[in-house]
DNA sequence: CAGTAACCGAGACGGTACGTCTCGTCTTAGT
DNA sequence: ACTAAGACGAGACGTACCGTCTCGGTTACTG
């Protein structure tokens, strides 16, 4: 994810592997103590126990670093098998809304989005590292309730990726949503509602079509 | 909005009135310009043409300054009466991404969420200021569908605020997903698809209870 | 001597007229313990108790900075009266030969010297400041020469001014060699033998023209 | 000039001797062009084609390496035979003034003597790669004179060297002054008011003697 | 209708972080 | 053992804002 060293790869001593995974820890202990407005990349390299020329060798600036830090944690995010599309659902959501709830998730995420509407390699960036990232969430419960015959199969693959793209808008909107802005709890009762709603909404839109 | 002078209010000279309007005028232009993480105070005061000191005497600092700058954005939004609910909801998620495409809504709102993650004043600052203050438009919304009877009416007086709280993350979370972070276009397409699903879900999910 | 304040010298606050003080003793102190070379303009702001933007928004840079602050040595200088030319002259040099010996006038003063070869305003700084200001030692000397009938009278005004010069620049200058390229002591012997070799020549000099 | 290599310089590639060369003439040009205090090792390196750790092998610093290269320059001095003492001693103060115009010497010469102020083994390097190889000038000088009949033959060894020093400290800090620190300029005029004070200076002290 | 208290502009203040630069060292691979 | 290349930890650079303070001056209430 940094940027690369020197392209032809050959001459001088090689970048240190072990700097790079120190500098995202530490970005991300430096956002859970200090927030994103607060961190500075100073502090970031010091606790890393770096020096800042590393750090600006290796990643352009704050924005870029701490997509790259946030982005590892949405990596975390299984689809558990829980016999219902519904109940999958239901588990992905909880699980979403337990890493939202981390503070190196909350400040982090937001601020870049926010740096993100101003900078379009910026938001590159973030749709790769985390948005397409996880979109295989929705395919893989996609496929397993198409395979237990919850959902009827593909015919139009341009509709397929539309509805990909908007199932991810409305899940992902809504735990964040509810997550950072109007700030309620995600519990078991919020979540059923949601799913409820979500999966009634599919397949009443999905039949109608 | 801002700070209320000397408490009584009695004696000296009275705070500028037209003073809080240009200043928020300006913090929106400077938004539009420089983007959240490059306005500075300073800045605005010489935009406004006030001094730094007035400003500080009426807000505590950027971030309550700007969520009141930014607040002030989203009264516009209206719900049509399009005969419809679909329709309706159509027509205010239209008008939704429309302020989010504007770049002094855009990068103002995710950098005083992301700042409101570890800000609980903040927080509330915003909830009151901008979200509650929205819910207007799903109650107006239920009740038009309702009076036409698209909608059964309410009973369970619990249930119905916690369905507007749900609608609401789902409907904005879902706009600002799509505007913000997944950044793809709002257009007709995606919005028809959007409302056929959330329709179809309230439909089955009220029908179901 | 510092760059004045904002010019109409009305609004605002008013610059602490204590810290121009401070900030001249502080270089001082500062090129007594590290030199020139090992000043750093953050660390004289430690030692004057003084923010770093004070000190820039008075002087140019490190070299005006201590310009400045090595001018003030050598307003020390004074011309004792001994009674002859030759005795005031060797008193002279041995205060200015003393003042060469102090840490903060030998390292300050050749590095500006230096860096003036490549920076015409520093370069005036210092024969403003310096040379031109002690040259007044040369103009009491000869008057007094004058008046006690050692040396004759002046007649013509641009021969004067230049034999100033001329004087100026052997005194000075192998005062300064000796302390600090040569690096040989500039004690009784060295200064009587200087001493005679300059009056002869004056005489002889002068006589001959 | 360069600290010497492995000890007895036996196993292993020996040092490029090319190398040595290249180096000095990079550091010239880079006085040239920046002057000594933005001069950098990184730099020289590049512009003579080398690692920067094969000139830390053979320098200690950025000091040492300005000595010897500005050290060179001095060597280019000649005593011209023009006849007379007074000729000579304007000749080679005219030579020594050329030298002193150009930026290589200027900004380096003061720069190494004001860091000398403070290391003592640089000002060592400074004496016998400079002033001491340059006294040769003024030896020369007297011995001509005295095969001349202009100046009487040396008595006692002491006194002799001793007015060596004395006069060399009255030339080199007279030009150097002039050159360098009242910024006047070395023409004809200057020169022969400089040269006549001297010898009849040096006539006179000799002749009391 | 005089006093006075709170406001206003301007700008200097002590701090802190920025992103860049150079230092002198170290670690590669290649000669 | 040397070389070129280049990453490394360290730390100063000069700039930009921060939020506070100190000025002289301006209102508009109150006594």
């Amino acid at each position: 994810m940094p940027t690369p060293a020197a392209p032809a790869g050959r001459a001088g001593r090689p970048r240190s592997a072990a700097a790079d995974a120190a500098i995202l820890a530490a970005t991300r202990a430096a956002l859970v103590e200090l927030g994103w407005s607060k961190l500075t990349l100073g502090d970031v390299a010091t606790r890393a126990g770096v020096a800042k020329t590393t750090l600006y060798r290796r990643w352009p600036g704050k924005n870029e670093l701490v997509v790259d830090a946030v982005a590892e944690l949405f990596d975390e995010l299984r689809l558990p098998d829980r016999g219902t599309l519904a109940a999958d659902i239901e588990g992905v959501v909880l699980q979403f809304a337990a890493i939202l709830a981390r503070p190196e998730a909350r400040s982090g995420l937001m601020a870049v989005v926010a740096e993100s509407t101003r900078d379009d390699a910026l938001r590159e960036r973030i749709r790769a590292s985390i948005v397409d990232r996880q979109k295989r969430l929705v395919l893989e419960g996609r496929a397993r309730a198409q395979a237990r015959g919850e959902l009827p199969p593909e015919s139009d693959p341009v509709e397929s990726s539309r509805a990909v793209d908007l199932i991810f808008d409305m899940v992902a909107g809504a735990v964040v949503h509810r997550c950072l802005i109007s700030a309620g709890p995600v519990d078991e009762t919020w979540v059923r509602g949601f799913t409820e709603v979500l999966i009634s909404g599919l397949a009443g839109a999905g039949g109608r079509r």
